[in-house]
DNA sequence: AGCGCCATGTGAACAGTGTTAACATCAAGC
DNA sequence: GCTTGATGTTAACACTGTTCACATGGCGCT
């Protein structure tokens, strides 16, 4: 029985690499590949997102990611849940304030420094294809009562307690805290993604940005204030 | 010299329409393109957006769509300059108020009616690729030297006329008109992006959207005033 | 030990894509 | 008339996402 072209399959590159692993390997080819796909689609933009690439780059054929993604939207989505954690390791970081205020304040920094520096990332979460790949990502005020808690809700809840504290404070009047803080998500959102859409390019450079986006959250906090 | 299968380019379905049009014929194939590209783009959405499928609703071969456009990029590009001016007419039955803070207010109207009432053209316009597709297109604040005004200057432009008129009548403190013109633009801007892309689905239907949206730039006013 | 299981990989194939090239057609102008 | 140029055609190329039948090799079981 001949069978001739077949070729049997050698492992080719990825072989040497994996060598005692089996089981959900510590190897973790998902690993690589939700990586992989990160800087493809940094480099490439969501247009030209390509799956072969992908597998390409990390050294394993196109079928091959079908073992560990449903497909090509499902490995974005993935690598956007990863995103989002990068998300919210920025927005912490205004925890360190001392005041309700400065934690608010330095929260909206943070927002804007994490879409500045990962502009790709933050149109990839917040500005592109919500409703086919983000399907239940980003940030939502939607209430989800089953399954796990995801980093994309912690996020929001995040903000709301800031608003919440200067609510208690007595620095924002507000009846509906959640209602308020979505106020600011869009105020911030509207500046982040019309300047990375090089909307905004008038207003100068990061710098003058940034202090024309501390000038306006300072204008909208002004009005929430009774 | 036979040359045999050569079946001689027979116009199949587009001859019939075509009867005595040759140079920028008014039938033209272009606007039908046009059209119909805004048709996929609005039922499959960018990512699924195909050029062969362009050209096949329209009755003609995918290699004639390059006899119009440069591809499919700027197939999508000139769609969304026609996308621009419907929005357009929009903004503009704003200019039937009668006070400066009423036009101003039924512009934020038109801008939220616009967005709801034609979401995928929002998103093709104002969320999408901004620097793949779009590379000159929405509202920029970059000062545009040469070239054609596009419809795209104007609105913008028109947002400006209306945040002047505001401060003319002192119910906006200002110093720069297009700073405070931007702060507007992306506090709506914000809050519709957001809606269209299911992350406010907890305020509520439409209308209590709608309110919320009111009360939302109510706020953002009266920080501005003074 | 042997055994089979099963997660993980493979290459080949399919349908569909954007794009280009060579060729046909036909109104219009010299 | 003949050439020209805009507009169309088909055929091909190099991609893409996805599915299929098949290989491989650790793991746990008897």
């Amino acid at each position: 029985m001949a069978l001739v072209t077949r070729p049997s399959a050698r492992p080719a590159l990825k072989a040497q690499a994996r060598v005692g692993v089996h089981q959900r390997g510590l190897d973790d080819t998902r690993a690589e590949l939700l990586g992989a796909a990160r800087d493809v689609f940094l480099e490439a933009g969501a247009a030209r997102f390509s799956l072969r690439e992908v597998a390409r780059r990390v050294g394993v054929s196109a079928a091959a990611v079908y073992r560990h993604f449903d497909g090509k939207e499902a490995l974005l989505f993935a690598a956007c849940t990863q995103g989002f954690q990068v998300f919210s390791s920025y927005l912490v970081r205004a925890l360190s304030e001392a005041t309700p205020l400065a934690r608010l304040l330095a929260m909206s920094e943070q927002y804007r420094r994490f879409g500045l520096e990962n502009p790709q990332d933050y149109r990839f979460i917040f500005m592109s294809l919500a409703d086919e790949v983000n399907e239940v990502s980003a940030m939502s005020l939607t209430v989800r009562l089953a399954g796990p808690p995801l980093p994309q809700d912690a996020t929001f809840l995040f903000l709301v307690d800031r608003v919440r504290e200067c609510v208690d404070a007595e620095l924002i009047a507000s009846k509906d805290v959640q209602t308020t803080a979505v106020q600011v998500w869009a105020h911030v959102h509207g500046l982040v993604s019309l300047r990375l859409s090089k909307h905004l390019e008038g207003v100068g450079d990061e710098d003058a940005f940034a202090n024309f986006y501390r000038a306006s959250v300072a204008d909208l906090l002004r009005g929430l204030a009774r």
